[in-house]
DNA sequence: ACCTGAACACCGTTCAAGT
DNA sequence: ACCTGAACACCGTTCAAGT
């Protein structure tokens, strides 16, 4: 039938689906052609709802991030506030990482994204660090969060033993990795978040920044 | 003339138009039509040189990644090692930030990422470092790299300054960034990366593990 | 109001044909 | 040996037409 007595697409149905196929198949398997065919439709019909691709890749993002916390500034203490943001940050984006190289291009024109950087932003000016580290500060979270969860350098490693011990003497324990390549990264993350906010309270005593 | 006595493509030709278009372009602005029409030649023409579009993204990729100077720890001292071939890494990225969220996709296939691997975790397990922390240090790097290159946090920023202050009231300075952007990418990085290494040096101590 | 078929301008890639 | 035109199976998107 042409016109079905009750709607069948719905922007939230779309962008469902959507995120459903990029998890699935990643970013370059989502088309609209097959998207309209998961959602029992012709490509066209889409377009009654969604302006465009871009604008649904948008909206799908949006939809991501907005499930970061940004809570943990609340008790004012910016060390802990930062590790809660970032691993906030870090986990919303880990459950959908095949989207995660969109979201990275043009970060600050995206409203979640600013949203997150104006509140870490403001809490490190708070705690008595100057404007311009306060920014480097964000940025440098930033860069580690969508390293982190778009590298997945773990994931990738082949899981033939053969592959890398001749070639490469230090890795001779790499084909191992992708069976623990989902905690190996989360930890390496941790890792990577406690050394720098350890770093930074270094610096900020021998810099005398008063909180 | 469909043969000229003296052959117009070589791969060599090919993946510096092809590198070209991509920093001028995007990634997404790199066709095989388009690449052939730079080069004075039909799209199918390129198919006698390279066997694929995805493989030629490849080598170029490896041309890149070549440039990364890996000679930063053979003064022995892990710190020094660290920063050096981090930086030398980002350096080689962050000329050509466009073909980084490719570079980002399977690193761990990719030999000469390995070889870079390889090298730091090494050389760490030469200081003292157990091996899985050598790996997770490994790791954050290159997370820290490639978030660093590829976020390009600072350059999305609108320029328009009345974009910001009204919504985001930690960011009045915000409309300034992009005229700064590459000093600010660059020095939040260094930052980044001296709190990551003075953090470590503080775990090493407090673990006892020794040099 | 909502969905469709046909069409347009693009893709990456193949292959027989030309010189 | 090297390049080409034509073709195939895909894209995102538009639009007049159907119910």
């Amino acid at each position: 039938m042409a016109r079905p007595s009750v709607p069948i697409l719905s922007g939230e149905r779309i962008r469902a689906v959507a995120l459903g196929i990029i998890d699935r198949d990643g970013l370059e398997g989502l088309s609209m052609r097959k998207l309209a065919g998961e959602l029992g439709v012709r490509a066209p019909s889409l377009y009654g709802h969604v302006t465009t691709k871009d604008e649904l890749l948008h909206d799908v993002a949006n939809g991501i991030l907005e499930q970061v916390d940004l809570s943990g500034f609340e008790g004012g203490d910016w060390q802990h506030g930062l590790v809660a943001c970032a691993r906030s940050y870090r986990a919303a984006l880990a459950r959908h990482s095949n989207i995660v190289p969109f979201l990275a291009y043009g970060p600050a024109r995206r409203e979640s994204s600013l949203r997150w950087m104006d509140t870490l932003h403001g809490a490190l000016v708070a705690a008595g660090w100057p404007r311009r580290h306060a920014t480097m500060i964000a940025a440098s979270l930033m860069y580690l969060v969508f390293g982190a969860t778009m590298t997945s350098f773990s994931s990738g490693f082949s899981d033939d033993e053969t592959f890398y011990p001749d070639r490469f003497r230090h890795l001779d324990k790499a084909h191992l990795l992708p069976k623990v390549a989902e905690e190996l990264d989360r930890d390496s993350f941790e890792l990577a978040l406690s050394a720098f906010v350890d770093g930074l309270e270094l610096l900020r005593v021998a810099s005398n920044f008063q909180v």
